[in-house]
RNA sequence: CGCGGGAUGGAGCAGUCCGGUAGCUCGUUGGGCUCAUAACCCAAAGGUCGUUGGUUCAAAUCCAGCUCCCGCAA
């Protein structure tokens, strides 16, 4: 394995733990990532985290803007197997078709569930228990080829997306590693995705951030754990935008929706459909991040009770 | 020069408009109360008020420049 030529796709730290164990264990001859962008107010070109880790190990970088239609440089680099994780862009026919053991993908979830490009979102978002990795050969389609493997990971009540970012990468990066010796010698197994449990986690909308009080408890906190740390829910206090991080959720009937109705030293309860929601960590208007407790100390509790949450 | 918010003891804030050497809530340390406590009471430590310069008898506060942090927009 050590003599394998590859070509590596990926862009987000996600990738990175896939690259670093592509990099031990064999010869990564080129790594394909998005351009640098321009992050912040400052503009400033930032590279990917995956070029990053490239440059360090003196890997050439190919940043095409649109890889449907730049690609020589991929056909030109000698390769037996092509690797991609997390890249962001759909990858054209004539890649798929040029490494002699085939271009292969590594998605977090269980695919057929969750095809696309924020699976650890919706999975969060929609109270899964389970979630995982699956490893697959790369079709035209998004994320419909065929399994070669597939791990699960059990999630723990106190995942967000940042938690599970980090272990389903790692997940990732171990679980390829064990398959690739049989996927060398053609003895991998070859899976058709069943079409009727397909389902599809594209990127979260801006307005798929905001927290409606007047849906149910667990929904709203189930919503802001799987957009925690990135991008993180919000809600609008006085024409405001607050990030809600952390809240938990507790069963009551008879309550107002979208009114605080409860404060306590740590936490901020507000009304929702079947009972309080307690923020527990949030980052208000022109604020850092702070646990609710820190901004109870510095703020007037009749200001909080007085919040008009839309 | 895209728009806006912010920088004050370890944390979160007030004070800035109407200049006169710093306050609140919490944390920390010590003591007390209690069967006990994350509860309560008492006490203590801890701050060049982001930075540089200007105005002034006097600047956290007024004026100018700079740095850093945060959200939006890209």
């Amino acid at each position: 394995m050590k003599d394998l030529q590859v070509i590596f796709m990926g862009t987000p730290d996600f990738s990175v733990p896939v690259l670093q164990t592509l990099i031990k264990n064999t010869q990564v001859k080129l790594v394909v990532t998005q351009p640098d962008k321009e992050v912040g107010r400052k503009h400033v070109l930032t590279p990917s985290p995956v070029k990053q880790v490239a440059l360090e190990n003196n890997i050439s970088v190919f940043q095409p803007e649109k890889i449907r239609v730049d690609y020589e440089e991929i056909l030109k680099t000698p390769c037996d197997i092509l690797i991609t994780c997390a890249y962001g862009q759909i990858i054209p026919k004539e890649i798929l078709e040029y490494p002699r053991l085939g271009c292969i993908n590594v998605h977090a979830s269980l695919l057929p569930k969750y095809r696309g490009g924020a699976p650890i979102h919706w999975c969060l978002i929609n109270g899964e228990e389970k979630t995982g990795i699956t490893i697959m050969y790369m079709a035209e389609g998004m994320d419909t080829g065929d399994i070669i493997a597939q791990e699960e990971y059990k999630i723990l009540p106190e995942d967000n997306v940042g938690t599970l970012h980090e272990k389903l990468s790692f997940l990732g990066a171990d679980l390829l590693l064990k398959t690739l010796p049989s996927i060398l010698d053609g003895t991998n197994k070859r899976i058709k995705q069943n079409e009727e449990e397909v389902s599809y986690a594209y990127t979260i909308k801006r307005e798929e951030e905001h927290i409606n009080f007047v849906n149910k408890g667990k929904d709203i906190v189930n919503k802001i754990r799987g957009l925690n740390p990135w991008p993180m829910a919000n809600m609008i206090v006085s024409g405001e935008e607050y990030k809600i991080l952390e809240a938990y959720f507790i069963l009551k009937s008879d309550v107002q929706s979208g009114k605080v109705l409860d404060i306590k030293k740590d936490a901020i309860g507000i009304g929702c459909a079947d009972g309080i929601v307690y923020l527990t960590k949030i980052k208000p208007f022109g604020k850092k991040v702070m646990m609710v407790k820190d901004y109870l100390n510095g703020t007037k509790k009749e200001d909080i009770q007085n919040w008009n949450i839309t």
